[in-house]
DNA sequence: TTATATGTAACTATAATTAGTACATATTGA
DNA sequence: TCAATATGTACTAATTATAGTTACATATAA
């Protein structure tokens, strides 16, 4: 099972800007991504963290987006929720007595996390506001 | 739970390189991997799909690499093992009551291929051969 | 024909991820 | 101040993905 971590922020991030500075709640997030909202309010902590969005509590209280949503790219969002071996992992217990055995693990290491850099710097040519226009256009077609 | 199937089969590929043409069995690779051989002729399977390995049953039989370890890239193997969604996953239930939940499986789809496509372009910098060689720079380290 | 190896179906176990419940805490506004 | 509403988070349960295992049919070599 990989993670869907990095599809439901990005989700959550494109309704916030259509929202426009209104915030918004987990439970109305959570209804549109289809899950719970404490499954959002964790996810939401992480983007707060990575300063993407604000919350505020209370009545008419919820998130915000902290930055325009053109200044928030995909990679910007997955830093904020995944990393390395959220994508692929090295097998743990390769046999210390085989000299690939003993090596293995640190040389793929590396490897997966240029590969992973890589898909990071793909992600980087879009952002949010991109999304939302995607979303127009196919909404129109 | 991310897979180890790619980390499984670069080991395996590696070993099958060190071996140099001698068929290695199932028994042998597991040894070396710290797994289960019923798993490695799961893995060896897709190998050999992939035109990557050929495998000799009966006495004496075992795995081989099909063409030079200098002509196996990491990317080779990838193809083999993997795909996009063994990466990143989209959320299955967004909102089709919600324009962003209507499109944003799409939307990510083509920009998730995008994301895995250049990780695959980073790995195809290197080969299997590549990795015998930073073994045994390891090794002597 | 014996020994050894793969192929694969079926099942179990493990672990990761997501979902859900409950409740404390914070904030707003009547 | 009190009621309403939202978040924060600990804890638990359910789901799903992956890996591991058993069992046995099939293939091959000597």
């Amino acid at each position: 099972m990989s993670n869907t971590r990095f599809s439901v922020a990005v989700h959550v991030l494109t309704v916030l800007h259509l929202h426009d500075g209104e915030p918004v709640s987990s439970s109305v997030l959570a209804g549109s991504v289809g899950t719970n909202p404490v499954v959002i309010r964790k996810l939401l902590a992480a983007l707060t963290q990575a300063s993407l969005v604000t919350i505020d509590r209370g009545t008419a209280g919820g998130a915000r987006l902290l930055r325009s949503a053109s200044a928030i790219s995909l990679a910007d969002v997955l830093d904020a929720v995944s990393e390395v071996d959220d994508m692929l992992k090295i097998h743990t217990s390769p046999n210390p007595a085989c000299p690939v055995g003993r090596s293995i693990g640190g040389i793929l290491d590396v490897i997966l996390q240029e590969g992973f850099d890589a898909f990071r710097d793909a992600l980087a040519r879009y952002t949010v506001a991109d999304l939302v226009g995607s979303v127009q256009q196919r909404e129109r077609a």
